[in-house]
This record gives C-alpha cells, sequence and structure tokens, in this order.
DNA sequence: TCGTCATTTCGTTGAATGACAATATGATGG
DNA sequence: CCATCATATTGTCATTCAACGAAATGACGA
C-alpha cells in the first residue's frame, strides 16, 4: 500500500546517518517476540506463516504481521509456494544492513 | 553488572537468544531520535545533557531520558563533572553488543 | 546554611505498537 | 464456478512509548 508513497529516500533517513533498511533492521530485531521468531528460523529453516504462529502460540494474523515487519528489515525472504508461503532467514540482507551498522557505528566511535 | 541471571526472572531474555545487552542496544538505536542523538557524538565528541538537548531541539528532561536509554543499551556512557553529566560514545560496549548481535545472527542465517 | 545550576524523576497526554477476532484476498482441486 | 485452505488485511482494544512541564535531587560557591 504505502510502497510507492515515498519519494525514493527521504522519510526516516535523513539527519539520522542510517538508511531506511538498518533503521527497518533495527526495530524488527529489538522486539521480542519478533526475536522469538527468528530463533525459529535456526540453521535455515524454513516455515510458513502458519508454523510460525504455532510454534510461537500467537495469533495466525499476528505472526503474518510481525512476519511483514521482520522482512522490511531484510531479516527473512519470503518464497510462495501454492496457496502457503514460506519464510526463511535472508542472509544476505542481514549481512548487508550489518555492514552498513558497523560503518555507521565506526563514524559515532 | 547485571550478568549472572539464570533462573530468577528473565523478562526479555530467555527465549530469545539474545543478551539483556543486546535487547537494549536494538530498541535503543531502533528510535529516529536516538539515531539522532547518536550523530552529536561522532568522533568522539563528549556532550553535556544540556548540549544535547539544545542540538537536538528536545527538552532537556527528554534528552536526559532518551540518554539514559542509549546506556542501557551500552552504545553510551557517561562521567559527572561537578554539577554537569558529560555522555559520549562507548565504544568498547557496542563492540561487544555488536559482537555478540554477530553470533546470534549466525545462529538464525 | 542557603541559593543556584544541571540533571533526574514524576505525572500526564497523544501517538505508535502488539495482539486478537473477523473478514477479505488468492490459489487449488472438484 | 464453487468450496476450501493459507495468507493478508481490517477494525478494535490494551499496552507501551515519546515528549513535555513541573517538582525533586545533587553539587557547588557565597
Amino acid at each position: 500500500m504505502d510502497q510507492a508513497t515515498p519519494p525514493a529516500d527521504a522519510p526516516t533517513a535523513g539527519a539520522t546517518g542510517l538508511g531506511p533498511d538498518t533503521q527497518e533492521f533495527l526495530k524488527a530485531l529489538g522486539s521480542p517476540t519478533r526475536q522469538r521468531i527468528m530463533m525459529l528460523f535456526a540453521r535455515g529453516a524454513e516455515l510458513s506463516v502458519g508454523e510460525v504462529a504455532e510454534r510461537t502460540g500467537i495469533s495466525q494474523a499476528t505472526a503474518s504481521q510481525q512476519l511483514i515487519l521482520l522482512r522490511r528489515g531484510r531479516v527473512v525472504t519470503s518464497r510462495r509456494e501454492g496457496k502457503t508461503v514460506y519464510y526463511r532467514a535472508d542472509r544476505d540482507g542481514t549481512l548487508a544492513v550489518l555492514d552498513e551498522l558497523q560503518t555507521y557505528l565506526r563514524t559515532c566511535c
């Protein structure tokens, strides 16, 4: 929905020195619930939304929402296979964001 | 140092696989306001609470609060000199937390 | 001791977030 | 086309968070 609303890069970025991806990454992993979700994806595991909901004990709707937030932070990727959507850890995205984070912290410290 | 807290009460820790420090770190840097604050500490700058308030345009009370949150995440340290409290980036704390974060992400990916 | 300055804490308000149930969308098989 | 299953979206409520002004704490000098 709000995908084409921002011009290109300015909504959250700008004065912070961090790109939007990294900001979303930090917010995504800052939540205990989403941290718990991430533990399910250890060692390349791939799970459907329903499986994540079941194993974490949260509702299906909430699981879907939180997974979308994690995807926005490039922490996970999704793959559709028929009716079900499989999520797994986004190795490349995570490494990219972590790299930017380190660069940022080098600026501050 | 609340480093050794195995069974007692682990509100946020436990099932997430992340230590409390790292959780506080992620929450601390997840806020645009606090990211803006951190940019003031570039290249080892040391500022008082009042200076941070003035340069960011937020009230002095809010600045104090946000700096305390950043300190909890080991992103900054504080030093008292007379009446004024000086804050600066916590290099060691940041590196330590970043190291734990990388270890955590290696588990997931 | 008293007053002042800098910081912290307190109490409150509006906005953002997290969670759920209910409903809508989308894909697949009959 | 219709029924069904998995996911996404919507609407609502409770909790949390950011921010402020006002009051309390703490440190220093007169």
